[in-house]
DNA sequence: TGCTCAAAGGGCAATCTTGCACAATGGGAA
DNA sequence: TTCCCATTGTGCAAGATTGCCCTTTGAGCA
C-alpha cells in the first residue's frame, strides 16, 4: 500500500499543524476566550483565509492539535504501514493488539495535551464536542487498522465492536473519573506516560476480563 | 510613500531567502562544484522548479544570499522610508550621504559573506559574475536613494554619477587588493564590520579630495 | 565519433495560500 | 429597542508552489 508523501502534503500538513498549534498555545496563555482566529494566523503566519480552510473554528484547531502535527498525524493506513511487521506476536488476541496500538499511538506530549484540554473543558463546554470528534478520530483510526489485521483471523464486526469499546473505555478519561483509578497529580511527561499505560492497563483488564 | 509588505510577499521573500541560504551553506560546507541544485531545494525545503521561479542557477542563490534575506533585502523605497528624518543631517555633502547609507546598508555579516564569495570565486571563476550583479544591485539602491534625497538640492544626473562612483570603488574590493589598504585577517566580527568601515574610509577619502 | 545519463530548463495544469469583497452573526452602547 | 462594530464565514480571482513531463545540455565513456 503506497502512500504517497510529496512535499505538498506535507506543507499542507505543517500549515494545519502550525495553526492548531498555535490555537494551543494562545488558549493555555489567554484561555479559550482571551482570543479570536486572527490572533490565530498572526501568530502561526496564515491567512484567516487559510484557517478556514483546514479549520471550522478556533476550538476545532485547539482540539485538533494534539493530533494533527510531524510524525504524530498519520492516516491509518500509515500507522499501519508504519507497523513493523513483528510488532505484533501472532498469538496476541485483538484485545492485546488493540492495547498495544493504543500505546504507540498515545505519546506522552499527546496524552499531557489530551488531559490539558479536558481541564479547559470544564470552563469551556463549547471545547467537548471537538475532544469527542478527536476520539471518534481514535475509534475510525483503530477500526481500520483492526479490520485490516484481522483478515482470515476473525470477522470485521469484531474489530469495530472492539474500537467502539476502546472507544467506551477511553470516556471516563474525559469525564475526569480516571482520578479515581489513578495517583492524582503526575509530575514528569514519564510519569504521564506511565500514567496513561497504568490508564489502559486497568481499562483493558476490565475489558478482558469481561468486566 | 506607502510600501504594502503583504504576507505573500514577505513569504515569497522567505522562499529566496531559504533557498539562497541553503545554497550558500552548501557552498561553504562542499565549495561550488560539490552540489547540485536538488541539494539546495531539498536542503531548504522547496521543489526544484520552484528554484527555477527565484534563481536562474545555483551561482546566482549563492551569491544572492548576501542581500536576499530577512530584514536585509529591501527595495530602495524601503530603505529610504525606514530612514529616520534626522539621520541625514541638511549640511551633508552627497558624498557624505551616500558613505552613511553604505555604512548602514552594509552589515558586518554582509560584509563577510561577500569577502567569502570573493574568496570562492578564486578558485570557480563562475561566480563573479553574479558577484558583480550584486554591486549593480547596490548601485541602482544608491541611485534611487540619492535621486529621492537630492530633490531641488542637485541635479539627478549628480547622484547617478555619484553612485557609478560607488560601484567603482567597490570593485578593488572584488578584487581583493582591499589587503593593500588594511590589515589582513581581520577576526572577529566587530572587527569586520571595522574593516569594511575603514575600507568606506579610505576609498571615500580619496573620492572626497578627488584622487 | 556516437552513446549514456545526470543535471538543468521550462511548459503546463493542479493545488494551496492569499487578498479582497461582502454577508451574517452577535454582543454592547446609545 | 436600534445602531454600531468586532468577529466570523465564504465566494472568487490572483499569486505561489508543486508534480509531471519533455527537451536540452554537457560531461564521461565505449
Amino acid at each position: 500500500m503506497m502512500i504517497k508523501q510529496n512535499l505538498r502534503d506535507l506543507k499542507k500538513e505543517a500549515t494545519a499543524h502550525a495553526l492548531a498549534d498555535a490555537a494551543y498555545e494562545l488558549a493555555l496563555e489567554r484561555g479559550l476566550d482571551g482570543f479570536v482566529v486572527d490572533d490565530i494566523t498572526q501568530r502561526a503566519g496564515y491567512s484567516r483565509r487559510t484557517f478556514a480552510n483546514h479549520f471550522s473554528c478556533k476550538e476545532e484547531a485547539v482540539v485538533m492539535s494534539t493530533v494533527t502535527f510531524k510524525e504524530n498525524h498519520k492516516a491509518p493506513e500509515q500507522l499501519l504501514a508504519a507497523l513493523p511487521p513483528d510488532a505484533i506476536p501472532p498469538e496476541a488476541t485483538p484485545l492485546d493488539t488493540l492495547q498495544h496500538l493504543l500505546k504507540m499511538r498515545i505519546t506522552a506530549e499527546m496524552f499531557r495535551k489530551l488531559r490539558t484540554l479536558v481541564t479547559m473543558s470544564k470552563e469551556s463546554p463549547t471545547l467537548e464536542p471537538y475532544i469527542l470528534i478527536l476520539l471518534r478520530k481514535l475509534q475510525f483510526e483503530a477500526q481500520t487498522i483492526l479490520s485490516e489485521l484481522s483478515r482470515g483471523r476473525y470477522p470485521e464486526s469484531y474489530a469495530h465492536l472492539l474500537a467502539g469499546a476502546m472507544y467506551g473505555v477511553m470516556l471516563p478519561l474525559i469525564d475526569g473519573s480516571l482520578s479515581v483509578l489513578l495517583p492524582d497529580e503526575p509530575a514528569a511527561e514519564a510519569t504521564d506516560a506511565m500514567t496513561f499505560e497504568q490508564y489502559l492497563d486497568t481499562a483493558f483488564g476490565y475489558l478482558r476480563q469481561g468486566f
